[in-house]
DNA sequence: CCGCGCCCGTGAAATAATTCACTAGCTCGT
DNA sequence: ACGAGCTAGTGAATTATTTCACGGGCGCGG
């Protein structure tokens, strides 16, 4: 099979996945892999990594595997990971701060070019090597720092106008930490990372946990 | 259909979604909602919302919707969150500092009790009104403050280690920032925020969309 | 107090994602 | 250069999740 139709979500989010077992495996000097290795560094059944990678081409060899270093660069032009990705944040409060501080991003292809907020406080002021900026000259400054992917780091109740502005300056990814739904035109991709969810998710289950020991316990008796 | 077996991963974080709608609604005086209603408000179709209900009991009366008052406090009991939940963060870097002053915990059952770090430059320092403590007494720490929920805001390296230690230290639940699979035992929740993989993937849809406008303009020729 | 319209709850159908299980191909040791 | 032992790729089967569509109850207006 090749570049065929689409990957599934879930396909897309695992091979950022491998992309980060392979780095590091690639740095430990590994030459090559098999689907069942990798899987167990990743936590992973090795069918779905055979089943996730066919929808994108072939890559391994058969009673070998997968070499490493090609399987890297496959999936890092594949993840559109070998150019470099600008990025700018929205929003200069806590998240933004340390987004915009994030160890993860050195040695990465994404590069913070610029963080607006629209507190005049802040504007001005230096975060990291960054200039905050205003955020209502978004568009006109993204002219020619043509950012392509913004992170929205504000309240909710901004986080819709935010989004807007973004696409106005002509941003095409939007990673939106606001607990808010936001709406985009097609063509414009959008992740949510929402912690209170996250947060209370965890409690059901800590509730469901407790409730089984419950059970058990009455069992017993 | 009551309690009975397990409702799906999918359908607890939609739950979660139901409950900061329906806090909105409850505020701006909306005494009941339809299916339909509350769809709209937080883009999930109503089919969608009723079967996820339908996994806890029946909550609406047809002909008239839901009543907000009443479907609030359903949800949030099932959700855990009519009780208070201490929460231990780990990692006073940047991350950790942002997380301990998330707006979004004020007003939320989610108290943070503690924070902890290795650095001793920043162990005895106060962030925010909590002082941070050496991670290693964590155990010994937790006797009394009693935090049932870790956040791990850590290198990737260091994260298992700090899971065992949450593990040891009584917390039934774990969010984990640090971009590292974490290994816990059964009847340990975890979840993973993993900003790298959620930028990455966004990559991947922005390389999709230049390629379909180009597979279009190709065509107009 | 009757009937029309609305809306929930839910099996059944459809769709999506994962896992199985098998074929074919490569390597390495003898 | 041959056979034993792995291992990739993949259709088919399974499992999970979403969506459909309909039965029945409830409220409201006349």
């Amino acid at each position: 099979m090749q570049p065929s139709g689409k990957a599934p979500e879930p396909t897309l989010s695992r091979l950022s996945l491998y992309l980060r077992c392979l780095r590091q495996l690639a740095k430990d000097g590994a030459k090559t892999i098999s689907s069942a290795q990798l899987g167990s560094h990743c936590g992973v059944v090795s069918a779905q990594i055979r089943k996730d990678l066919s929808y994108f081409g072939e890559f391994g060899k058969p009673g070998t595997g997968y070499e490493v270093q090609q399987l890297l660069s496959r999936l890092t032009e594949i993840m559109q990971l070998d150019q470099e990705h600008r990025v700018a944040i929205i929003g200069a409060g806590n998240l933004g701060a340390a987004l915009a501080g994030y160890a993860g991003f050195s040695d990465s292809p994404f590069r913070i070019v610029g963080i607006f907020d629209n507190n005049f406080n802040k504007i001005g002021r230096m975060l990291w090597d960054v200039e905050i900026l205003d955020v209502h000259r978004l568009t006109e400054v993204n002219q020619h720092m043509r950012a392509g992917i913004g992170i929205i780091a504000v309240p909710a109740e901004a986080a819709q106008e935010v989004a807007d502005r973004l696409v106005d300056a002509g941003v095409r990814a939007i990673l939106n930490f606001a607990p808010s739904r936001i709406e985009v035109p097609p063509g414009v991709a959008v992740r949510h990372v929402d912690l209170t969810r996250e947060i209370e998710v965890l409690c059901y289950h800590m509730g469901r946990v407790a409730e089984e020991q419950e059970a058990l316990s009455d069992a017993d008796e």
